[in-house]
RNA sequence: UGGGGUAUAGCCAAGUGGUAAGGCAGCGGUUUUUGGUAUCGCCAUUCGCAGGUUCGAGUCCUGCUACCCCAGCCA
């Protein structure tokens, strides 16, 4: 893949590259580390693109490492769904998949080291105690009555915890800086605690397991990581990241640089309330087309290089509280599959056309190109006869003005066809429209009519070999910006009820081959790809990408 | 009323003392057998606010204001 996608200058490739050209660096090494407790969603793919990006652009190296400090919370499920996320992506890291967890004895090792320099403890305060031991944001902590141990019987009762003698929030282990410190981070953050689970990497040889703070930094040093990139809420945390480097003999001394995460309307990007969205059932399950996860976007008809472009054009700040509209994203999956996606006619809203001056027994078949601008796709061949599907969108009764589709008495073009004229509007006993009656102007084929100027053009199926499908149109899984703003109002009041409809439609015969994951446009609708769980042959589902551009339907809004 | 951050157009975002890039959205024209695409044009006398320094300030100084993050044995 091309490296245009993910080289957008941001402050943090420039500060590397100072220091690359300062020779304060030789071999950038980045890493994304994430933890294996859900699918990733779109602002994962932004600090992927940012950390393979940057390893790209200084032809340094890019880590996977799992966080997998938290047993309980974790799974190898999602470790094999993150995988396959970032290769899809299109992006390899350098050497084999990393774990935390690898480092589990190293770690270890290290906060033994801190318990005989005097800088750690075993603390058996509850957790409530620790929490009042640990003041509030604007008073200072108090030291727990367990600080001043000696190192012989910390290094005795951490041992005891690894061997599990102890129950769970039973004991911790502290490091012991400053319990009066203005950063609570630094108010004697736990390094270790218990937890009786089983590891989906180290099964059952953990009884105690290091915290995100011991883990972090120090599996950055060991894997020689030069820049940790995090999101800002991290930021706090930088000055425990540095104490641990600094009070260690680590291997080397990484840095850590944070970023604003990303916030997109209309959708959620917590991983706590994905989660409860597929658990239960609002959606159909992490890859839920509506969803932000990159899984969810796969099968919706995102593209890598789509997500990508996207990643480039929200830029990487400091800025936060911001809010991207998500009409960036649908720009970047446009553009890629304007120039991408092969074309087909789908009509999704079927009424009958019949053609009187046609005969029954007329068939006529048209070679027309795959891609209007690309004569590198194949063709397709679309047959013509005397029945047609058209949309319903695409005829009134009584049309405004501006309104260049079918009408009584009105004429207009089918795509890669004839000029047709409505003769004759046939309706069905509740009085709807059941069918329209055309007459064919049969010298239009390839040219346009004498003495008049025919503006519409709409698109059509032959009724004989159409071919049916399901198609899933797809909108904002919420109706309003922010559907977790109110942190106290519950987000799922916010839920659009319309968000999936799904309709039957019938596409040109063209389509029956398609294949999962293959995408079309079809024209003058939108953008669609084949569902890569539900489609086959013989049963054609298409999950609707995104619409095309509409400006009729802005003139109508408008009145 | 603790600490750490951030403010440039409706949205994202360049800009590092020399006179406000780019993209999205929007608006208007041209082309068009997709009301799509492409293409052309318009869209910040001003950078959260108020002062100050300077020949010159989005950039430096002072003071305000707004918003975000932190009191998990989550990450």
């Amino acid at each position: 893949m091309s490296n245009e996608s993910t080289s957008a200058p941001n402050f943090i490739r420039n500060q590397i590259r100072d220091e690359v050209e300062a020779g304060r660096v030789d071999t950038v090494v980045t890493r994304f580390p994430p933890e294996p407790n859900g699918f990733l969603h779109i602002g994962h793919a932004k600090s992927i693109c940012l950390n393979f990006g940057v390893a790209e652009q200084f032809d340094g190296a890019c880590h996977l490492r799992f966080d997998d400090t938290n047993p309980a919370k974790e799974e190898q499920a999602y470790i094999d769904a993150i995988k396959e996320d970032v290769s899809w992506l299109g992006f390899q890291w350098s050497g084999g998949v990393r774990y935390a967890s690898d480092y589990f004895d190293q770690l270890y090792a290290w906060a033994q080291h801190l318990v005989r320099e005097d800088k750690a403890y075993v603390d058996d305060l509850s957790p409530d105690e620790i929490r009042e031991y640990r003041g509030t944001l604007t008073e200072p902590g108090r030291p727990s009555p367990y600080r001043d141990r000696s190192a012989d019987e910390n290094l005795d009762l951490l041992e005891r915890m690894r061997a599990g003698e102890f129950a769970e929030g039973e004991k911790v282990l502290r490091a012991k800086i400053d319990m009066a410190s203005p950063n609570i981070n630094l108010r004697d953050p736990i390094l270790y605690r218990i937890r009786h689970a089983r590891h989906h990497q180290t099964g059952d040889k953990w009884k105690i397991y290091p915290s995100y703070d011991f883990a972090h930094g120090q599996s950055d040093a060991i894997e020689g990581v030069t820049h940790s990139l995090c999101t800002l809420e991290f930021e706090d945390h930088r000055p425990l990241y540095e104490w641990f480097i600094e009070n260690l003999p680590v291997p080397s001394t990484p840095r850590q640089i944070e970023f604003a995460r990303l916030n997109l309307n209309y959708t959620l990007t917590s991983k706590r309330k994905l989660k409860l969205l597929v658990e239960e059932e609002i959606v159909d399950g992490w890859d839920d087309p509506r969803l932000p996860t990159i899984s969810g976007m796969r099968r919706r008809g995102y593209t890598p290089t789509s997500i990508r472009k996207f990643c480039e054009m929200i830029g990487v700040t400091r800025a936060d509280g911001g809010l991207v509209d998500i009409a960036m994203l649908y720009h970047a999956i446009r553009t890629d599959l304007e120039d991408n996606a092969p074309r087909a006619m789908c009509v999704l809203n079927p009424l009958k056309v019949v053609l009187t001056n046609v005969e029954a027994s007329h068939e006529e078949v048209y070679e027309v190109p795959g891609h209007p601008a690309r004569d590198d796709m194949e063709t397709r061949r679309l047959p013509f006869t005397r029945e047609l599907w058209i949309d319903r969108d695409d005829f009134m009764e009584e049309p405004p003005k501006k309104f260049f589709r079918l009408a009584p008495g009105q004429e207009v073009r089918l795509r890669n066809s004839y000029v047709i004229r409505c003769d004759e509007v046939i309706k069905d006993d509740a009085g709807e429209v059941a069918e329209l009656r055309c007459s064919v102007d049969f010298d239009t084929l390839g040219k346009n009519p004498e003495g008049r100027k025919v503006k519409g053009v709409i698109h059509w199926v032959s009724a004989a070999h159409g071919v049916p499908v399901e198609v899933r149109l797809y909108d904002n899984l919420f109706t309003v910006e922010q559907p977790d703003k109110d942190r106290d109002a519950d987000f799922l009041e916010h839920l659009n009820h319309e968000s999936l409809v799904t309709v039957q439609g019938i596409g040109e015969p063209s389509l029956a081959t398609a294949k999962p994951e293959e995408r079309f446009q079809f024209e003058r609708v939108g953008y669609f790809c084949a569902d890569r769980h539900a489609s086959r042959e013989g049963r054609l589902v298409f999950n609707r990408t995104v619409g095309l551009k509409d400006s009729w339907a802005k003139i109508q809004k408008k009145g």
